[in-house]
DNA sequence: TGCTGATATCCATGCACGTCAATATTGACG
DNA sequence: CGTCAATATTGACGTGCATGGATATCAGCA
């Protein structure tokens, strides 16, 4: 059981209330990934061969048209999920595990308050990351 | 044969693609954090005092009606990232604390496909958090 | 019972968004 | 150059959703 420590750099939800800011930056990305179109492009492209996958890979994945698939793509790539890269005809995408990585510590171990004679023990939550 | 196991239980999105369901119910829930004013109402709920917070707390943090307010409430509730409990004249919210760990886990270390090279040099998760 | 405050539901409005057909762009290959 | 395949952009259409006003429900209190 190894235990992580998120809270020391980055503000998980439970930490301080999000500044509007934030909230509108950090809600854009969650919003890219609110639709289940553009959640399966992420988890086929990060899980495909290599960490990469082409448009073709995609559009023959789904039952909806290119231009479809191509708008979902740069809503992914506005956000910063994915990036791309052409080479020769084809342009192939892959995720940023940062930001995916920035979503989920922010996600993680919202501080199990044990509301009550919590003295001060609260600081250094913990993600417990399977054992 | 994979260099990063991450979740040996959950699923990890670059583990495989998401099926259609699984990705629509996802996406729902990710859909209800891609709003600013929700994303802070979770922030807010989760960093209040004792875990918890009643509607009037939040409808004085936001210049919102306050039924939008209270629609945006049912939204996170409707996805199980709240939980409400009524006492006297007031409403309480509160996190869903595996909730939120699912979501994260989900996004975590998403496969720093190092193809090749490493082999297993990391070991367990290693979700960057800080420099 | 009636009154007041807290919260939820209903309804309408305006805008954002997912989708696709048509078209444009880009690169490879003659 | 012209042609073809892969991808992106444009424009339009229909649906979904955030917002707020009016109203209903609920709990406490006189």
């Amino acid at each position: 059981m190894n235990m992580l420590k998120v809270l020391d750099c980055c503000s998980p939800l439970a930490r301080e209330p999000l500044g509007e800011d934030q909230a509108a930056g950090l809600a854009r990305t969650f919003k890219a990934l609110g639709d289940p179109v553009r959640l399966r492009i992420v988890s086929i492209v990060a899980s495909h061969q290599g960490g990469e996958a082409c448009v073709c890979d995609l559009t023959a994945s789904f039952d909806l048209a290119q231009p479809t698939i191509s708008h979902h793509l740069k809503v992914l790539k506005d956000v910063g999920l994915l990036t791309s890269e052409r080479r020769a005809s084809w342009v192939y995408y892959r995720v940023v595990p940062e930001r995916l990585a920035e979503l989920s510590a922010l996600l993680a171990a919202p501080a199990v308050v044990d509301d009550g004679a919590t003295d001060g023990a609260v600081d250094g939550a913990a993600v417990e990351v399977d054992g």
